[in-house]
DNA sequence: CATATGTCCTGAGAGC
DNA sequence: TGCTCTCAGGACATAT
C-alpha cells in the first residue's frame, strides 16, 4: 500500500524521465473496469504531447510529473498502484502507457484493484485541490511543534489522527503502527492528552520512520504488489517492529507480545508493554 | 464543526 | 476439490 516511502521511491525511481518529451499517451487495453483517467484520453494527449517533463515531485502520496506547459500529470496510486519506467508485474493491470523521447522511452501506470487515479492538472487546480486546505504538511517536513499544532486539538486517539491527511500528508496505516511504537506512544491515547514531550517523540519517529523506510524503498508485504519503478520489491517489511506482527516477541523490550487491535475499521499494531496504555476512567 | 461509517476494487486465504 | 465469504486500506462521499 504505497504511503510516503514507497511513493518517494517511486519518484525517485522515474526521475530519468526529467527532459524527456512527451510523444504520446495511451490507455492501455486490459479489458478491466477502466482506471479514473482525466481529462479523457485524447484531451490528455491535446495537452502533453510535445510538453517536456521537467520535474518529478511527490504531494502526499501522489506522483507529480511536472510539465513545461505547468500542468502536471498527477499519479495516485491509493491501495496498489505502481508509477514504472518498464516491466509492469502483469500485463492484464496495466492502465497507463506514456511514450517519451529518450533513453528513458516510456512511463507506465499499472494497478491491480484500480482504485488509483491518472489526473492532468493545471498549477491552479493542483493549489485548489491538493494545497494546503486539502492537504497537510508533509510528513518529512514536520517539526515536533507544528505536528501538535496539526493534531493536538481533537479527541481523536492519535493513530487515527496520523492517517488524516488533511493535518498531516503521507503517513498510512502501515507507517502509524511503526511510528508510534518507535515513539512509545499507545496508539489508542486522545491527542488533546498527549503533552509537548510526546509530540517530540512522535515527530522524531515520524522522521526516522519514513526516511529509514526510504532507504529501503519502501515495504513490499507478503502479496508483493509494491515494487519500485525498476518492478523491484523494496525490503523496509524485513525491518518493521510491529506490523503485520502480531504474537510475536516485541523486538524493543523482548517481552511483550505484540498486539493486533482495529480502530476506525483499520488495523493497528503496538506492543502493549512500550506503548502504556490511556489512564482509564476510576471504576466506581 | 468534528468524527464515524460506507464505498470503490481485486485477489489471497479461510472455511465448509 | 471448488465454491463462497471476508479482508486488506488508499481517499472521498455521506451520515451522525
Amino acid at each position: 500500500m504505497p504511503e510516503l516511502p514507497e511513493v518517494e521511491t517511486m519518484r525517485r525511481g522515474v526521475l530519468p524521465i526529467v527532459g524527456s518529451q512527451v510523444l504520446g499517451v495511451e490507455r492501455a487495453a486490459c479489458g478491466r473496469k477502466p482506471i479514473q483517467i482525466t481529462p479523457r484520453i485524447d484531451a490528455l494527449a491535446r495537452r502533453t504531447v510535445g510538453q517536456t517533463i521537467v520535474d518529478v515531485g511527490r504531494i502526499g502520496k501522489r506522483v507529480v510529473v511536472q510539465l513545461s506547459s505547468s500542468d502536471a500529470l498527477i499519479f495516485e496510486p491509493r491501495m496498489t498502484g505502481l508509477v514504472l519506467l518498464s516491466d509492469p508485474p502483469t500485463q492484464e493491470h496495466l492502465r497507463f502507457r506514456m511514450r517519451l523521447s529518450g533513453s528513458v522511452d516510456q512511463l507506465l501506470y499499472w494497478d491491480r484493484r484500480g482504485l488509483g487515479s491518472v489526473r492532468l492538472l493545471t498549477a491552479a487546480e493542483i493549489a485548489t485541490q491538493l494545497g494546503g486546505d486539502r492537504l497537510g504538511p508533509d510528513a518529512l517536513l514536520l517539526d515536533a511543534e507544528l505536528m501538535r499544532q496539526r493534531l493536538s486539538a481533537g479527541r481523536r486517539a492519535i493513530k487515527v489522527a496520523l492517517l488524516d491527511q488533511r493535518a498531516v500528508a503521507g503517513i498510512g496505516n502501515l507507517y502509524a503502527s511503526e511510528i508510534l511504537h518507535l515513539a512509545g506512544v499507545h496508539p489508542a491515547k486522545p491527542c488533546n492528552v498527549l503533552r509537548k514531550a510526546d509530540w517530540q517523540r512522535i515527530a522524531d519517529a515520524t522522521r526516522e520512520v519514513l526516511s529509514l523506510a526510504i532507504r529501503y524503498e519502501g515495504s513490499t508485504l507478503g502479496d508483493g504488489t509494491y515494487r519500485n519503478a525498476l518492478n523491484q520489491a523494496g525490503s523496509y517489511q524485513n525491518h518493521h517492529r510491529v506490523y503485520d506482527r502480531a504474537d510475536s516477541v516485541c523486538g524493543s523490550c523482548g517481552r511483550g507480545a505484540i498486539v493486533r487491535v482495529v480502530q476506525a475499521q483499520r488495523a493497528t499494531f503496538f506492543c502493549p508493554r512500550c506503548q502504556r496504555a490511556p489512564r482509564k476512567k476510576p471504576a466506581h
